[in-house]
DNA sequence: CTATATCCGACTTCTTCAGTCCGCATTCAG
DNA sequence: CTGAATGCGGACTGAAGAAGTCGGATATAG
């Protein structure tokens, strides 16, 4: 419940070690697996799809591999949960019209749409940049929390 | 992936369902069930567990059922996911120490952290009665978001 | 040509969720 | 006292999704 796929997590992780090793033109699946111990086919097809989505740059062959198609600042970790898992959506029901059969009756929605939509905000408000800086500026962090119990 | 139960879902929508009805001193989880079309056995299952949690209070026999424990404003949504689905946590190792098998690797997890506990924060900030109320200000929902997109 | 890559779909396995069933305990009306 | 209505709680089944594997096709550098 409320859990991030493996995959996803594992999709930031493979974003935040490219980010950090900018030197190398192009990472192999197998390279970034093996620094993490992650299963390489498994990552293989998260990053397949992180480059599909246009998150990556691939090169097939001898020396290839998967490189940053933007710099790290420019990537959110929305967009990359959104690449691997899909759609985001905290309630079953879509919020896009009739999806659900209960509608009438379930008056909830609504107000978990808004918490839905403030989660994507603050997860699009997260690059892969910050993921890579290990300095965690614990006051930002602190003021955010201030604002948002403040503001809801 | 990062989903609500639908066992939250329900139990959200029985809170709520309760807030809006302070007159009568006990509905019954038949009642609630057949008002939202929902499987009368689960609900059952799922109010028991807001009960042992003291989010409710129960009464069995004859024109028993359940009432909230305290005032709607008490009870937030968190308490309720909490509840019924266990700690809250959106990556798959949990942050007390030892739990994750490549923690030495994954260094996305203090980040993640930081986003979970926003996460938990404004659903904190979300009450029973939040929900029950139908009027939804729009406006500070807006404001939330440019203070979170501001401030991480 | 060959080794190393990406690419892509099908597949198995495992876990969790949703929902059901059944027996027991509690309370109250008659 | 008795029985209907209700809560309590474990065991169970089926469906869905997630995690991981396999095999083959394609591209490319040396
Ligand atoms: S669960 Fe679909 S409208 Fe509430
Ligand atoms: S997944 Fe457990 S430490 Fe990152």
């Amino acid at each position: 419940m409320l859990k991030l796929t493996k995959k996803a997590d594992y999709g930031l992780m493979a974003l935040k070690y490219l980010a950090e090793h900018p030197e190398n033109p192009a990472l192999s699946a197998k390279d970034v697996a093996d620094a993490y111990g992650i299963p390489a086919q498994l990552l293989a097809k998260i990053l397949q799809l992180l480059t599909k989505n246009g998150l990556l740059k691939s090169h097939a062959g001898m020396n290839g591999g998967y490189a940053l198609a933007r710099d790290a600042r420019e990537i959110s970790a929305y967009e990359v949960i959104h690449a691997i898992d899909g759609p985001f959506f905290i309630t079953s029901c879509t919020k896009g019209a009739k999806s659900c059969e209960l509608t009438p009756s379930c008056t909830i929605k609504e107000p978990l749409a808004r918490v839905n939509d403030t989660i994507a905000g603050v997860l699009k408000s997260i690059s892969i940049q910050d993921l890579a800086e290990h300095e965690q500026p614990a006051h930002r962090q602190h003021a955010a929390q201030r604002l948002v119990a403040l503001t809801l």
